[in-house]
DNA sequence: GTCTATATCCCGATAGAC
DNA sequence: GTCTATCGGGATATAGAC
């Protein structure tokens, strides 16, 4: 598996299971967050370190801090691209499909599956335990996702904003529910294990949407029972 | 640092910020569950250490393996610790509605409940990364909780076996769904968003149970879409 | 932008006395 | 069952040279 080494500069591409890539200069940024997801799919968000990277890297341990302040600061930027990466792949595919049912159906679909084949980047988004008050480029990643789907379920909900939340929030708490389920799941990442959880996802998003008529609290009643 | 030797057993040092607990002998093993418990919903399960419970207890840093093999030994007794509560909020709660659907909703919410409640308990069960096959005893205290829920499930399925696993792992990932959701939304522990977020999975569970004719894999389709 | 070197701290785990 | 003492390891972060 391991290269025969040598080979100062080509692409860094590498950096595999082996080790062996020792690319400086330049883009070290991008090289670290590479290796961070790297790592984290090895040994998850929190057996992470940044000494680890320098090492799987070939860079001295003090490098990284030239292009973050520390360790979290790293992790926010992955963050950034998880959402970025799960933006791509939740809303062109949910514009394929016409009726809202069906998109939100797609999407949370495409959710469950976006968690079994990143579980790195989806990991990070829910047990770095990061600080969103320090980074703020988090949430701002997060929002053109959010709004997609916000949109979405409110070209179907009938009941009016109240109505849509909470359709909204079931939708996303079940599409989450399954995805750490899944990965929560012994381990089984195969493909027809992810298949079948995305496929219950997408089938109980649609049954929710059906009886969405149950989900809101009785007019009347401010609060709730 | 040299010491002037002896002062045999004098207190040593004050045990932490308030926390005067110094109490030896007999039980450190439930004390050190507790002070776990503790420490976890200070810090979070990934920030525990086995150095910082024995200093706020006022014990020898290796007094504790002479009760728990290592650290995840501990977690795994608090783990336990968390399935035995939590069996006792579900199954006691939802014995007092009678029909299935209700009961369901009943467990959900308590679920729901429970997380909020419970933090550090319910952190345990999800993100200490235990290994289940090193701990038995932790799939065992499992098992009467799971047990239950499938009786209810099964009592209510109409469509053999598969459809009761079907509606089942809806159930279950809308309920986790929503107890993520809730615990990592910013921190708010108010009882305002408790209840919300709890009735809110009780009637997604409503909801699922009522289009559960949604959730099944059509026939003669061996895998799925 | 990166390296060398270092300061500081914390942690898990063990050996052996009592 | 608990304590003292310690070994060995790894992490974050900074200072200063190149």
């Amino acid at each position: 598996m391991s290269e025969p080494a040598a080979r100062t500069h080509t692409l860094k591409a590498m950096a595999g299971p082996g080790k062996g890539g020792r690319y400086h200069h330049g883009h070290l940024r991008a090289a670290l967050i590479d290796t961070a997801v790297e790592l984290i799919g090895e040994r998850g968000v929190r057996g992470f370190s940044l000494t680890e990277a320098t090492r799987r890297l070939g860079v001295a341990v003090s490098a990284p801090y030239a292009h973050f302040a520390d360790r979290d600061d790293l992790l926010a930027a992955v963050a950034v691209r998880a959402y970025e990466l799960l933006y791509t792949e939740l809303v062109p595919e949910s514009g394929q499909v016409q009726p809202p049912a069906d998109r939100l159906a797609a999407m949370a679909r495409a959710y469950v599956r976006f968690a079994a084949a990143n579980r790195p980047l989806f990991e990070v988004l829910h047990e770095a335990g990061l600080d969103k008050a320090r980074h703020p480029e988090i949430e701002a990643a997060e929002r053109p996702l959010t709004d997609a789907f916000l949109t979405c379920v409110r070209a179907l909900s009938d009941g009016g904003d109240a109505a849509a939340q909470d359709l909204a929030t079931a939708i996303e708490a079940t599409a989450h529910g399954h995805a750490m389920l899944l990965l929560d799941d012994g381990s089984r990442q195969q493909i027809e294990a992810v298949e079948l959880a995305a496929e219950r996802t997408a089938r109980a998003t649609m049954a929710l949407v059906a009886s969405r008529h149950l989900l809101g609290r009785p007019a009347g009643r401010p609060g709730l029972a």
